[in-house]
DNA sequence: ACAGAACGCTACGAGACCGTATCGTCGATA
DNA sequence: TATCGACGATACGGTCTCGTAGCGTTCTGT
């Protein structure tokens, strides 16, 4: 992890990126103004526009600053991979800023068409961690061959998704244990606890 | 069933609670005006204000208006009953119309307080047509007494929500028996098919 | 110390919306 | 058919937001 020093240049984009991202948070994406933003930043309006060439642009920016890639473990026990992996997710995509930005995000992801591919991308690569996961576990002979790895994913996200976005609750980690145990049940998969 | 002729005045405002429906499903609430609400239903936006107090009245007239309650089985088959009761609130909340809404609409209650109450009044109908199932299911037996009802209806309504509201996918009637009876599987309750 | 680049500040025109006032027109009802 | 309540059309002032221009100031690297 190389440091390098901040120019003054990058230091302002930072501050802008910053400050969307909490005002979308805040407000949401179609509240956001240039001139709010400017204020929050302590950065110029011009300044702004200089970095950035649209409100567009600079949410899209904004929203891919503060997203992260979890770590997801490989241990060998289906059960235990899971939870790692949809606690990962959960805390990249549903916990801080990025948590209280999501909905407003995917509200207007479905007219902004860059918006929307940034969402489905983010989407599809949570999606494609369970999915690693789930097919290791077929090739080790712990699922069976012909599982529907496309609903097993929806039946362990959803409830969490829906725990987070709908009801506005957090997504504890006994929430996503007893999800994973749940579902794995139908599959005669044993849990460690219980 | 009583059909009364509508008056002018009741015309007129059904057009507009029409108009503000369509125009929300497409453009979200932020986006809507009254401009363009009065070109859309050919109501002059005068009479608009003469009917609505302000734009947020309006919505949540508007979503009130397009809202209805679906109508759950009670066949004493617990598979069934929650097959029907899913089906019904899924189409009810997420189909045509309403389901376009829903993201911008679940976005803007975050902020105003009446959209608020509105969205949380309908989040909690639906979770309490399943957990009467559920319930019942347990009087009878067929449940586990100490069974965690509020985990089980978002195990069910997870997966259905997610599924519409964030893969932007049809939820179809066969997800609705995959969800239920792979949830059930847990507490051993007998499934029809399979 | 000295350019040149990057920033801050102020101001501006253009356009979108809001909510209201005014006045002419239509339509249900007696 | 006369009347009064409700609607339609137009216009308006006020506010907000966007994106840009002009110009002075502050950094940064040499």
């Amino acid at each position: 992890m190389v440091e390098t020093t901040p120019t003054r240049s990058e230091r302002a984009r930072q501050a802008v990126l910053d400050a969307t991202a909490d005002l979308v948070a805040e407000v949401g994406v179609e509240r956001t103004t240039i001139d709010e933003i400017a204020n929050r930043s302590g950065v110029a309006k011009t300044t702004i526009y200089r970095h950035f060439a649209s409100k567009e642009v600079l949410v899209v920016e904004a929203v891919h600053a503060c997203t992260y890639i979890p770590v997801v473990t490989d241990t060998g026990s289906l059960r235990d991979d899971l939870i790692s992996c949809f606690s990962g997710t959960t805390k990249a995509s549903y916990d801080g800023r990025l948590g209280d930005m999501m909905l407003s995000l995917m509200d207007a992801a479905q007219r902004d068409p860059e918006l929307g591919r940034l969402v489905r991308a983010q989407t599809d690569q949570r999606r494609r961690f369970a999915t690693n996961v789930i097919e290791r576990a077929v090739a080790r002979g712990d699922l069976p061959a012909d599982v529907d790895v496309d609903l097993l994913v929806t039946l362990l996200a959803g409830p969490l998704v829906y725990t987070k976005l709908v009801r506005r609750q957090r997504v504890t980690d006994e929430l996503v244990a007893a999800v994973v145990d749940t579902v794995l049940a139908r599959y005669a998969v044993p849990t460690t606890t219980d």
